[in-house]
This record gives C-alpha cells, structure tokens and sequence, in this order.
RNA sequence: GGCCCGGUGGUCAAGCGGCUAAGACACCGCCCUUUCACGGCGGUAACACGAGUUCGAUUCUCGUCCGGGUCACCA
C-alpha cells in the first residue's frame, strides 16, 4: 500500500490536490426529484455535424422536460485532431439553430457555469488528481510499451485468432512491474501512459439499462484500458468518467457508437467510486448512397448536406431544420404538432422512450415540405428580415436588389400570405431570387412560350386589350371585371363551366386570357395572385411588359 | 473474426398476442379553382427469411440472412 503511494508521488510529483477537494468544489446539483442533467459534448474537429444537432437536441429537451440542466462541453483531448475554428464553428451552429445549453462553453474562451471550466484541455489537473488516488488505490499503472510492442501484441493476437484483443491479463507486460522497474523506465526517461487496471473476468457479464433500447447484456469489460495518454491528457473514456461525475451529469446521451464501450465505463466508474450514469444510446442518422443504394452513415466528406452550414448557406430557417429533426428523432412529434401548430417545436414534450432505436435517413424531400410548412407561417415581415439576413452574407448582390425597396419587397412576400391557407412556395431563402425574379428587372428573364391551345396572334391581342383596359384603382372584382370584358370580342368565354360544356365553341375561356396576361407580365405561368402582383408592378412597367409581349408574339 | 445494436411500404414511422397493419413525405388520379399553389377526397405500396411457443403471431423465443457499430496513447 504504502508502494502504491509512493508510486503515485513518483508519477504525480505536481498533484498535491485529492479528488475529496473537488467533491467539494462541484458540489451535488440542488435539482428537484427526477430533474436531468445532460450534456452535449462534442469535440472541435470539424464542422458541426447533422447528427451533432441532431443529438445536441435530444440533449435540451431531456433537461428541459424535466425541469434539469443541460450544458456544452467541449472534448479537445486530441490536438492532432483539433481544427482551427471547431469550437466556435459548434457554438455558432448551436446558436444559428436556436439551441441553447443551460450552461457550458458558449464560444471560443467563453463559458458559464458553477461546473467548469468546460473545455476538457483546461481540466487536466483533475483528471491527474483522479488518476493519482487511482495509482494510490492500486487501480491504475504506468505502461511503458511502446507502438512497437502493442502492435506486436496485436499480431500475435490475431495469430492466435484470439477472441478478446486488446492489452489484458497475460499480454499486459508493464500490469506487474516492480517499484523499481518503474523507477527505472521514468530514470530513462522512457514515455509512459497511465493503464486501468481491470479486475474484470471475461466469464462474468454486465447489464444496463439503455434509456432507448432498454436492458443491454455484455461481457464485462477485462481491459487495461489507456486513462493518461503520455502527454498527460485523458483519453475520451477517463474523461467522460471524472467530468460526467464532477459536472453531475445524470444523463449521459450520445451516439450508439459508444454502445460497446459502456462495460469499460461502468468499469472505470465503480473503481473511482463514482455513481453510474443512465445511458441513453441514440440512433445513427444515415443517408442513402447513390452509388450502393445502401443505406450508409452521413459522411462528413461525401455529404455536404452532413454539415449544419449546408443549410445555413441554403438559407433553411433554424426552425425547418429542428422542425425536421424533431420528426425523425421522436415519433409522437408529428401527432403533437398537429395538435398544437402554432406552440414553439422546443415546447414538445419529449420522452427518450419515444426514440425509435434504428437509425434513419436524412430525407432532402421531406425537409423541403417541413420547412415549406414553416416558412408559410412566417410573416412577410419575418420572411423578409431572414431573406435579407441571409442574402447579405451569401448573395450579395441579390441582397441590394432585394434591400433596395423593403416596403415593396415586403408586399411581394405578403401575395398570398398571412390568410387562413398561405400559400406553400418557399423552402429555402436561395429560392427566394428565383420565386421574386419578375419583381426585379435585374433577375427578370421571361419566357414568353404560350400554352398549346393558344395561338400568338391571340396573345397579342388579349395583351393589347389589357393595355387599354386595366386600371390600377381598380379593386379586385372591378380588375377581374375587366378581364371579363376581355373574352368574348376575341372569341373566348368569361364562363368557365361554359367553355367546358361546349370546348369546341370557343377559343379558350377567362382562365386562358389570365395566363397570357401572367405570362406577359411575369414571363411564367404559375404566380401567386394576379391582382396584387400587377399593384406591385405599376403602370409602366405593366404597360412596358405587355408592349413587349404583344409584340414578340405578333413576330411569332 | 469476437462482442454489441438494428431489420414494418421508396423514406420517416404507429403497433406492443387477435387490427381490413395508422399517419406523414414522395408518387398517381379526382374535386375545388382565372394559373400555380393551398385545401378536400381517393389510389399504388410494407411486417427480411425459417423454425418454435400459442387456439392465434408484425408483436414472444431460437436460428439464418442483411445492414450498422466496436475492438487506438480518436472521440
């Protein structure tokens, strides 16, 4: 015993803390019976993945319904790995989609929060504290092997066809060095990281319980699994045990990736004396590939859409996006929506045991649809401020068109808008340009091709006669009036039912002069309101418009 | 290969021993309609396979197959 303290203060010569002082420091959260503490703790080496959105929400809304917590940490214990802007590019994605943590990091250097600091690489003397009583206890030890010797345990593991692999019983050659080998190896100054000393059997099994996928079985684990790296930093594994324990997470939620690696968990929580942590393993969200046809994981380098700032550049709403995720990561969240449509989706009353345990695909289509749905909520006020919001970041020159006239552009979003059935036409505010073109004589490019039954020189003439007849003052029914008048002297019916009965007595009916008319002054067939976009266009350009059509078909 | 997770229509997904196996997206048709959309109505389409338990299995058990994960001083 008094070997093993030596051994630690051999190891641990700066740590003069005891894990006892940070029991004190981070005391047990003051939470009311039943209240969850949760984190999301990804780590900066890339962009912010859809699956980390995706599991960042599961995260909130556990704490959020039962009245807990939830917090960012962030997990940079691999500099190799660690990207330039990755903490700040996980932190403004959060942000972007309206995900908000009760505490941890908010930003590169910034954090709030009684359990901190948040940042893993700023932890290290505790883990060290940890990892020192462990050594005191008998726990852990210092392994000198290097990856020379590991990979040659390795091969001769699978010489062997070895079942269990990994550094264990037998093959763990440093698990019994004397005092003084120790001593010896650090004298050399021979590299070292701190192993777990498993007292595992392979014989004897564990279970737990998922909060997803409910009782789990498994071998327990027998590994002398790596806590200190030779640089002193943790391992994901050491980590996420002395920080879920100091940072009272009850809830740990992440990714069915670490399904397999929970026995060594439990393994390493029982031996610090911690409480275990409920586990909740969430499904993988996949995609299919075009290639296989399988059924893959979100790739971070073959699928751009893997990426939170795919959509942020796509102009997707924040609330299409968790909207859509919502769906597929709860199955009553379609149900509950439409029970209660206007009530904010961070509202829904989430419950784990609603997650489906498989993993899903990410469906472009039936994000389009959901965020078409919640953009046709929008107001065209809101609708314009996220457009110009998003324009001046990723289309510059659009955002000066469209900015040029806010009032005008404003109305051009209200055609059809804030009524009881709002029409459903944007998805996404790239489509904007392209759903407003005829508004703006820069984007204006009209297709003037008639519908079959339709000849030019009709055309012509319908668009002559609207020259002569409209009238701004007009209101509508006056308007549509006029479009009336228009029919019968160039041989069409204002009567629809009319024109059915009896097709082959007319040229066409009211409908078909509508649309010469939208094609002449939108340069399409299929707008919103006719009425309101003529309003918006004005005398001259209306007149201009129908002038120009008139006499590109009378050519035809 | 060992261990583990998963397998209901094209996709998401209800279901939890007895149902004509919900619903949503997509697709198709019809209706409404001055276009398109919206909305309404209807349609095509599924329990991976094989045993077993049971009066009865999509639901329970086992096996097979398929997909995924994991076996690092990465998380």
């Amino acid at each position: 015993m008094d070997q093993n303290k030596a051994l630690a203060q051999l190891l641990f010569p700066t740590i003069d803390k005891t894990p006892a002082d940070y029991e004190a420091l981070y005391p047990p959260r003051d939470l009311p019976e039943g209240a969850r503490v949760t984190r999301f703790a990804p780590s900066p080496t890339g962009y912010l993945h859809i699956g980390g959105l995706f599991g960042a929400l599961v995260d909130v809304l556990t704490a959020k319904v039962s009245g807990g917590v939830s917090y960012l940490r962030i997990e940079d214990t691999d500099k190799k790995r660690e990207v330039v802007d990755g903490v700040s590019g996980i932190t403004d994605g959060m942000k972007a989609f309206g995900v908000k943590f009760d505490e941890g990091v908010t930003g590169f250097g910034t954090e709030t929060g009684a359990y901190g600091p948040y940042t893993q690489s700023q932890r290290v003397e505790i883990y060290q504290t940890v990892a020192k009583s462990l050594v005191e206890n008998g726990l852990a030890y210092p392994c000198f092997c290097s990856a020379d010797d590991l990979n040659a345990i390795r091969e001769q593991q699978e010489a062997a066809g070895a079942d269990i692999r990994g550094y264990f019983g037998k093959w763990a050659k440093c698990r019994d060095l004397s005092f003084e080998e120790i001593e010896e190896n650090l004298r050399a100054g021979k590299s070292w990281v701190l192993r777990f000393r498993s007292d595992g059997s392979p014989e004897k099994r564990i279970f737990f319980e998922d909060l997803i996928r409910g009782k789990i079985e498994m071998p327990e684990n027998i590994i002398d699994e790596v806590l200190l790296k030779s640089d002193g930093i943790p391992t994901y594994h050491f980590a996420h045990c002395c920080d879920d324990h100091f940072m009272r997470t009850t809830h740990v939620i992440r990714g069915e990736e670490w399904i397999s690696s929970v026995p060594k968990h439990i393994a390493l929580f029982k031996a610090c004396g911690y409480k275990v942590p409920k586990y909740a393993h969430t499904p993988q969200v996949l995609k299919l590939d075009d290639e296989t046809g399988d059924k893959r994981k979100l790739s971070k380098r073959k699928d751009p859409e893997a990426a939170v700032s795919f959509f942020v550049e796509e102009g997707v709403p924040k609330e299409s996006l968790t909207e859509y995720l919502l769906t597929l990561l709860s199955s009553g969240f379609e149900d509950w929506r439409r029970a209660n449509p206007d009530v904010p989706a961070m509202d829904y009353p989430f419950n784990l045991k609603k997650m489906s345990s498989s993993g899903c695909l990410f469906d472009l289509v039936k994000l389009n649809d959901v965020s078409k749905n919640v953009i046709s909520k929008f107001s065209a006020a809101r609708v314009y401020a996220d457009v110009a919001a998003w324009a001046q970041v990723y289309d510059p020159e659009f955002y000066a068109v469209f900015t040029a006239d806010p009032a005008r552009a404003t109305a051009a979003l209200n055609i059809d808008r804030e009524t009881p059935k709002p029409r459903k036409d944007i998805a996404k505010w790239s489509e904007v340009k392209a759903y407003l073109s005829y508004f703006f004589n820069e984007y204006y490019t009209p297709d003037l091709t008639l519908p079959e039954n339709l000849s030019p020189a009709d055309a012509a003439e319908i668009c002559k006669g609207c020259a002569a007849a409209f009238d701004l003052a007009d209101d509508k029914e006056q308007w549509f009036a006029r479009i009336k008048a228009l029919c019968e002297p160039l041989g069409f019916t204002p009567n629809v039912k009319e024109y059915k009965q009896d097709p082959s007595a007319f040229k066409g009916h009211v409908g078909d002069v509508s649309t010469v008319i939208r094609v002449a002054l939108t340069g399409r067939r299929n707008t919103p309101d006719l009425y309101a976009i003529m309003q918006l266009l004005g005398e001259a350009e209306i007149r201009a418009r129908l002038a120009a059509a008139a006499a590109a078909w009378t050519n035809a």
